[in-house]
RNA sequence: UGGGGCGUGGCCAAGUGGUAAGGCACAGGUCUUUGGAACCUGUAUUCGAAGGUUCGAAUCCUUCCGCCCCAGCCA
């Protein structure tokens, strides 16, 4: 009887697919080995999730291994702050590299001499705009160095007094031999090496001479065993270098690139230079300013590792352009949010309300719960009196007919509280609103609508006047503006604002940095790194879902 | 008009000759002490276009159109 092959759940993408042919195919011993090889150049952000996604996890389903490697080859970008946030970040998400921590920088011995090897390459002295020149353009076919044909003791000899520091920066560079016609520009003699005096973050002064990433990156996949290379597609077009490289040295392996499409956001930037030009000219406050989509500016706005990781997921890996809506990742960190964080009362624009009604100096503590969505999460105590604040879009003098919070007469239920009903309403002398005087019906304590009596349309938070802590909020909104910014775009004026008379639950006092917790009705919150006992400070990490905003909306059209 | 890629609903994305998964967004509805969450329903006669092959095509062939990447001694 022939038995089924079991057809895995849902379908891969096609990397995995291509790895489990090559599984199947029994190449590379069963082996899959990959590595996320980031330059030190910067901070990581949410498209370098994905990479990190892609090749820790593809490891991880296959019973393979991930390293980490810098690719630290060009000194005067790279810096120890940079590999040590790279690392936290990686660690943050969740993905562990043991003890497989390398650098490109520890192979340039290895680079060194694999460079001239068999007369595969030449010392070129031709300078940077010579070269160029003779590079030719995508229609017109390059033309050769007058250098190209030195022979191979003469180009074993100066290659040496290259690394010796014998000649000036930009003199010289070791160039492959391989194509000056190609059609593929990378193709034409592409540089190896070039002279450069800069130190080195880990290797300080030793090398005068650095080998470029072409060059450096196949000869590092292939010296750590990597089977499955995996990249972003602008480097599809360096395949064949890639793939030259390891055809023309004396390396013993032969890893597999395969390119994916990187990841685009909407309303927000993604490449390393744009964002630290965010950074350096103060449009941020840093590199984990919360508006940043980096994974540092992520971790402080709120966003946990499993939100990232799982809209990793659901963006999936493919190889068209794709720009995918913010909105899919709000709703990523939304749903993890909504299971895990506590509940808590917090109003960010307080608006006065006296219980008219209710005894001067008594309190009250009543239950609320934690977290709806989660039985084990238990109850607290909120305290209620006679002034109380709720949040000032929650009244409104006229309401529009789809509005039923409070207005003048009307009856609404403050959560876990009571019922209450607007008798007057207070101004100043500019008109504005700065008081509610209620009543409030014994009757419902706890927020229960009584036997036989229907339960008001809205219930809303609050929070009692003597007992509410005050807290600064920060809330974020995009960064840019514009859906797909480009390089005019400046930063969204209101990607912040920051609210410092808000009113928060007295449960929130101990809270410490990084806890995060839903304010009812709000969105998710965080305890940024600034907040003190006695000067709280949260973030808005993101709003909940809110249909009167579009009700509003719709409205107004 | 050199080379390399890519085109499936508003945004992602499965599908690889047998009659268009799923997620996000959106629109209705149920429920609700968060206008939250959850749940239900709806949304591509059509897969960039046009021809062709076939009983049958998003999938095969041809032509065309559009978009992205490459001329760093960056990665």
């Amino acid at each position: 009887m022939k038995v089924p092959d079991l057809e895995p759940a849902s379908s891969l993408d096609f990397i995995r697919t291509r790895i489990a042919e090559d599984l199947k195919a029994n190449r590379n011993g069963g082996r899959v080995h990959t590595r996320f090889p980031p330059e030190p150049n910067g901070y990581l952000h949410i498209g370098h999730a994905k990479s990190i996604c892609l090749n820790f996890g593809v490891a991880a389903e296959n019973n393979g291994l991930c390293n980490l490697r810098f690719d630290d080859t060009n000194p005067i970008k790279e810096t120890v702050e940079f590999e040590e946030s790279i690392k936290k970040d990686v660690k943050w998400l969740g993905f562990d590299w043991d003890d497989r921590l390398f650098y490109a920088s520890d192979y340039f011995e290895k680079l060194y001499e694999y460079g001239v090897h068999d007369g595969k390459a030449y010392v070129d002295s031709l300078s940077a705009e010579e070269i160029r020149d003779h590079r030719g353009t995508l229609t017109e076919p390059g033309r050769e160095s007058p250098y190209r044909h030195r022979p191979v003791e003469e180009n074993l000899q100066l290659f040496q007094r290259m690394r010796e520091g014998e000649f000036e920066d930009g003199t010289h560079v070791l160039r492959a031999k391989i194509d000056m016609a190609s059609p593929n520009i990378n193709m034409r003699d592409p540089v190896l090496f070039r002279i450069m005096r800069a130190s080195h973050y880990r290797q300080g002064r030793k090398w005068v001479i650095y080998p470029m990433y072409d060059y450096a990156h196949p000869i590092s996949d292939a010296l750590e065993g990597i089977t499955h290379s995996l990249c972003t597609l602008e480097f599809e077009d360096h395949r064949p270098l890639y793939d030259w490289c390891l055809d023309n040295l004396p390396i013993p392996y032969r890893p597999e690139q395969i390119e994916f499409a990187r990841l685009n956001l909407s309303y927000t930037v993604l490449s390393k230079r744009k964002l630290l030009t965010l950074v350096t000219e103060g449009h941020v406050k840093g590199w984990d300013d919360p508006r940043m989509p980096t994974l540092s500016g992520l971790r402080r706005r709120g966003y946990t590792p499993e939100a990232i990781r799982n809209f990793c997921e659901s963006i999936g890996v493919a190889k068209r352009d794709a720009i995918v809506d913010v909105a899919q990742l709000e709703h990523a960190i939304r749903n993890d949010l909504n299971k895990r964080s506590p509940r808590v009362m917090a109003v960010l624009r307080p608006l006065r309300v006296v219980i008219e009604n209710y005894p001067e100096n008594e309190t009250e503590q009543l239950d609320a719960v934690n977290n709806p969505e989660d039985a084990t999460a238990g109850t607290r105590k909120v305290p209620f009196s006679r002034v109380l604040y709720i949040e000032q879009e929650d009244f409104r003098e006229n309401p529009p007919k789809q509005f039923f919070r409070l207005a003048p007469g009307r009856e609404v239920r403050l959560r876990y509280a009571y019922f209450i009903t607007c008798k007057e309403v207070i101004k100043d002398a500019s008109g504005n609103v700065v008081e509610l005087r209620c009543t409030y019906d014994p009757a419902t304590r706890g927020g229960d609508a009584p036997e036989g009596r229907s339960s008001p349309k809205a219930t809303m938070h609050w929070v009692s006047a003597a007992h509410a802590v005050p807290a600064e909020v920060r809330l974020y909104d995009r960064l840019f503006n514009e859906e797909r910014p480009d390089n005019d775009s400046s930063v969204n004026p209101g990607s912040l604002e920051v609210l410092s008379g808000c009113q928060v639950e007295p449960s929130l006092k101990t809270s410490n940095h990084g806890d995060r917790f839903q304010f009812e009705r709000q969105g998710y919150f965080c305890v940024d790194p600034d907040s003190r006992p006695d000067a709280l400070v949260f973030n808005r990490t993101v709003t909940l879902r809110d249909t009167w905003a579009k009700i509003e909306k719709n409205l107004k059209k």
